[in-house]
DNA sequence: GCGTGCCGGGCAAACGTTTTCTCATTTGCC
DNA sequence: GGCAAATGAGAAAACGTTTGCCCGGCACGC
């Protein structure tokens, strides 16, 4: 069923039917009632690639996540799709998986199905994906990418702000020997994580050392804690680079009779679904995954529907800050902070002997 | 740039063009090679939208879930995807959450895209969303969905092998008052639960009377476990109808200082991810993701690519099966079960009092 | 040497829309 | 009442592919 069936049986010319069908107002009301009953009737609908192929737009916005599983991004996917139905555009939804192979084949896929932007929220700097996107004019709107590229759209994330909550509640909760776990260094929101961390304790005059590197990812953050509690200078406090970290630190805890908050505060960044349910539910820096996507797709919009001229640089802002639930609470005075794992508590102290393994 | 661009400067046809880029064997190697070269010098990219309007394919798939935030479908999702880039097909995700206006608008939208089949795992029947899908022969794969339907595949769960094994479990460590906690009863899904583990209590010889009913939300898992505390036949077990369910029961259990699973055993259902992240580690019946998801996709292939006649009725089965983590323990002998909460522990008991409040 | 077959490639139609251009009809004005 | 202008609808081109059909050339057989 195609529109000139609609124009036979509503006894017009297809073009008529198309101009009632997109509410062009010169066509008389009487016809346009004729046509649409016609449509009614039929249960037609028309058929969106040939309209693309004229229309030159697709009316499909791609969105090129790292992972589905990562439970950071089902947020994020829900409310893009949520403003792709309100403003009637449909998403092309990739997942890089953190496969070049898998990166390319979504750039591709993407040219093929001629999307109209595309909104990469993968945390990394694919540069492959960059190249053949730029090259066909394709707007792009990037999350923490450095700021040498220039015609795509730019979010910065504040890390600063919510992190410097935290240390801030940290500390007055008289914490003073608090760690941090950092994500995999090669991330740049990793590595801006660390740098806001660092600053904040400095900031107070607390010294950064006790930093240990993890990887995004639960085991991560019981390796971390477990590294942690074998140092001297053991921490009171630990603030992690996401939150399947705290989560790790919170379980590898558990496994080791530490009680939280009582022994040892935890704080997570991202506040993703999930830490509100752990047990306890997890103070977190929230970044809110749903402005995020909000941001990532009036970006895309304003670009397509060229609100503003596009070969200026367009930037926004996502700010963070700290949420309390119920990981953090006053650090144990007096005596020895926490007990000892396994039997080396008479190990000498060494002074900031806790830098990063790796 | 487009074919033409192509051909010319090869210096062929738009459909040698054509034919070298599909790969078909009647075009002379030397020529096809000529091509090639133009097309990666130009990094050409076929049109996706010409090419499916003229083949009346479109290598999309539908794919309608309830909602993305639901800790159950990020896995299905990835899947899809996985399976979709294997397979040079794209897929169109849409969710309902719930909302009749949602779902109306998933339908259309498949069918303005021209999708080449859809795949519901919305867990509930959408009569609404059949309609129009049927009426044009959209391939269809359903799960749970009733047996009058024909022309659309089917994916039923064997729901009674898992939750048999749940139960046996839990009479093994010498559990005796089981209690159940429901989802949603309009949801088919949560029927059958409900249902397979009445037959699996009965069929040892317990009495499956102790059944409350939940939401399949966090919320419903801590008001389940309130009410069952309350009855004066308290459970040892608490077998959950899925697994956030079963971990608002470990929350609300954390919250009134019961031992997990010293004091209670408990036990989800659906095994998604987070299930291995709760502390303790949920023992739950795994109903596999990632397996659901390759059958609904296998079935839409295999209705598309037409391997068999498509007319006669397509059934596939997913099993469900137990998997042991640490939520359940032996239950404790001897003395009262659990500490009360509140002080009625004097209250006198009334036998079987504990049917479902709703 | 010529006719027959076969093979590979080009021409052009088709897919289902939108939109420009044109034309017929009505309206308005003098 | 006649002419110009305005209005509304239809014919046809265009979007970028695939593919059926035809045709030219070459090899082969007689």
């Amino acid at each position: 069923m195609d529109i000139r069936e609609i124009a036979r049986r509503a006894k017009v010319s297809t073009a008529t039917v198309s101009r009632a069908i997109n509410r062009v107002p010169t066509v008389d009301p009487q016809l346009a009632k004729r046509v649409w009953k016609v449509v009614d009737e039929l249960g037609y609908y028309p058929n969106t690639q040939a309209r693309a192929l004229v229309l030159g737009r697709s009316r499909i916005f791609g969105l090129i996540v790292s992972e589905f599983t990562n439970p950071f991004f089902p947020e994020i996917v829900q409310t893009f799709e949520n403003l792709a139905v309100e403003n009637n555009y449909e998403i092309l939804l990739t997942s890089t998986v953190h496969d070049p192979k898998r990166m390319e084949s979504s750039v591709r896929r993407m040219i093929e199905r001629r999307v109209d932007g595309v909104a990469i929220l993968t945390f990394g700097m694919e540069e492959t994906l960059l190249e053949h996107l730029r090259y066909r004019k394709v707007p792009l709107v990037f999350v923490d990418v450095g700021p040498d590229v220039r015609g795509i759209a730019n979010i910065r994330i504040n890390y600063q702000n919510g992190i410097r909550q935290a240390v801030q509640h940290l500390a007055a909760l008289r914490h003073r020997r608090i760690a941090f776990v950092a994500g995999p260094l090669h991330l740049k929101s990793a590595l801006a994580r660390r740098e806001a961390f660092k600053a904040s304790m400095t900031e107070i005059g607390l010294s950064p050392d006790l930093i240990v590197v993890g990887d995004h990812r639960l085991e991560g953050g019981m390796h971390a804690l477990v590294e942690l509690m074998s140092t001297s200078n053991r921490p009171t406090a630990v603030l992690c680079s996401n939150d399947m970290t705290a989560i790790g630190v919170i379980r590898e805890a558990y496994d080791h009779k530490i009680k939280i908050p009582e022994q040892l505060s935890v704080v997570g960044f991202d506040d993703i679904r999930l830490a509100e349910f752990t047990t306890p539910p997890l103070t977190t820096v929230q970044m809110s995954q749903e402005e995020l996507a909000r941001i990532a797709f009036q970006a895309l919009l304003n670009e397509v529907e060229g609100e503003r001229p596009s070969h200026e640089r367009h930037e926004y802002e996502l700010n963070t800050n700290l949420v309390l639930r119920s990981s953090t609470a006053l650090a144990q005075t007096g005596r020895f902070p926490m007990p000892s794992p396994k039997a080396n508590r008479g190990t000498p102290a060494r002074k900031a002997s806790s830098v990063p393994r790796r």
